[in-house]
DNA sequence: TTGCGATATCTTTAATAGTAACCATTGCTT
DNA sequence: AAGCAATGGTTACTATTAAAGATATCGCAA
């Protein structure tokens, strides 16, 4: 392997004025500059990262945190889309991207203090917030570049990017009440993440709004997977009575819950009507085509890693809490045949 | 930060006693390991990754080099699966991953310098391969332990882990030859992909061994995006004669046909049958449920973590190509209404 | 023309955190 | 008393950079 001493014995001059060329330092006469560049590419000679990162205490390289267990999040086109946001940034902005899962709850605190305690990383983004994560109190208490996607009870003094998930399901919800609704039910997620809080909220908030009456057997939880909503339909079509309307957590379990209501005989939309979030690519093509509220996934990924390059440049950062906009994209199976036909 | 110095110091004893407790050297008596891994504790010392990958000339991690663009890539959930498939080993066998993303061709070469000639990482994954990478030769070059996963024309040292693409479309389109179709077309994907190759090799092997012909406008190329299939079948449904069965070189590809089909009133599978690649998680929840090939992709990235940390140990490895079995999944895509019936 | 300080340019030295090869000490056996 | 495990310490090294020091060059006044 060639190295800066190398680079510096064939150019005749030393391994500081060789490290200042290849940082673009000032003091360097354009002679020297031009003679050491020529002499670093016919030998072919690259920065030993590690040696770098070991003097300059950077690593240029952010963490992303997988939640556990991580099954679920990559089948979900969501995923890929958030995943994209943060690499098409970091890569821009010069950091290189490490993916870092765990595999069980323990392993999850030692991983990221392997990461951060041991400086392979600049900064982490946290992934799938639980109503109590554990792992930000060690972040914060090492004072280290965090940002969270996603909101944490109790944790505020944490920089997060997030959606107003209360705001977009009161919105999805009320566009079914528009629709002419009056039992609406609601699929959830797992019951310990605080997006299936925040959307249940306001789920609750816009019924209450028009003075509509939530069963509590119109309300299941379950996974971010088809099977839960394949499972939620079988239990919920059983019901006395039913809903005409369903809120769903996730546009995966939207398919789910669309199977399951097909398989039961159920036509979408004019038996069920249907609204769920994250819009991904898929869920124009289902059939019917499913509406959804669009998060702005690229957009919530993208700028976690802006405010977190941000953060670790210690640029001033005013806002600690970001909210990406989110929009309902009505498509057929929330659009009543009475309403298509007008 | 606290430093093995400082435990050394705390401990009473020598930097290099506290290295080999910390990397469990049998020459260190009871006690001392005892005393000085008490004091690490209460320090809270975790090692330093970066002058420990100086020394020892190894990082621990891998890196996944994605194609460009990439934005293909993340909308497929062939790549989430893939990417857990990666992840999953890697993680058990104690390597990190690194997501490496170029934006320009150019820059793609530069990436995989920086990191490999960097010594960033221990090993390479490349993910789609072209009919010509140059990536490989660069690779092959420097000896770098790289895994491709899929096939390169004109690369036979390198190690790699593929399904066997050509008799996966003889198997689908035998398939649908089987179902009594005559007339099957093929939406394909980039030509410059070895699988759309593969692929389209196999279709064509099948159609002549049945005697069948093969028209040139039944075969239409495309991206790995629902919108290639919706596309195509604008096009191939306006003309004269059109087929009556379609491979598809990948789900999401199938989704926007079926799309197509449906909005231009085609029933399928009674008027058009459906058989695509990839089996990933919706397919089965389209409507109709999708045929398709199950190419196994969470072992393919599963098996290429293995192959590469091998390769890393230097581990004797006897076959440089692994083949990951296909397995086609028949759904009500393809079985037409008489069958269905019997 | 010469001498001086200012400036530009480059070198030396020390430091980063850790590991490995070699060396040193101890206490026990033969 | 010599030899030998067992155990731990010393020293040198990894590739790079930052700070401080050294040298050369230049402009300008005497």
């Amino acid at each position: 392997m060639v190295t800066i001493k190398d680079i510096a014995k064939a150019a005749g001059v030393s391994p500081s004025t060789v490290s200042r060329v290849v940082s673009n330092h000032p003091r360097i006469s354009k002679a020297t500059t031009q003679k050491v560049k020529k002499i670093m590419d016919e030998m072919g000679y690259h920065p030993n990262i590690m040696a770098k990162s070991l003097v300059s205490k950077t690593t240029k390289t952010l963490a992303i945190m997988l939640p556990r267990p991580a099954e679920e999040l990559f089948q979900d086109f969501f995923f890929g889309e958030l995943l994209r946001g943060i690499l098409t940034q970091s890569t821009r902005a010069g950091y290189d991207m490490l993916l870092a899962a765990a595999t069980s709850p323990q392993d999850e605190s030692e991983t990221i203090a392997r990461l951060v305690l041991g400086r392979r990383v600049d900064g982490v983004i946290l992934l799938s917030a639980r109503t109590n994560d554990p792992l930000i109190d060690l972040l914060n208490q090492h004072d280290f570049p965090t940002v969270l996607i996603g909101r944490s009870d109790g944790h505020h003094n944490i920089l997060s990017v997030d959606n107003n998930n209360e705001q977009a399901a009161y919105d999805a919800t009320q566009h079914l009440i528009i629709q002419g609704h009056e039992r609406i039910g609601f699929v959830s997620g797992p019951p310990n993440l605080t997006v299936s809080h925040d959307r249940m909220a306001g789920y609750r908030r816009a019924m209450k709004d028009a003075s509509l009456p939530v069963r509590g057997e119109w309300i299941v939880e379950g996974e971010f997977l088809q099977q839960s909503g394949y499972r939620a339909m079988s239990f919920m079509m059983g019901l006395p009575e039913r809903p005409s309307g369903l809120v769903v957590i996730d546009d995966v379990v939207g398919f789910g819950v669309l199977r399951g209501l097909n398989e039961l005989g159920y036509s979408v939309p004019n038996d069920i009507s249907l609204v769920s979030f994250n819009n991904i690519a898929l869920s124009e093509l289902a059939t019917p085509p499913i509406s959804s509220v669009d998060i702005g996934t690229y957009q919530l990924g993208y700028t976690a890693s802006q405010l977190l390059i941000r953060r670790i440049m210690e640029e001033d950062i005013y806002q600690s809490r970001m909210i990406i906009p989110h929009r309902l994209i009505v498509r057929e199976s929330s659009i009543q045949a009475v309403n298509k036909r007008s």
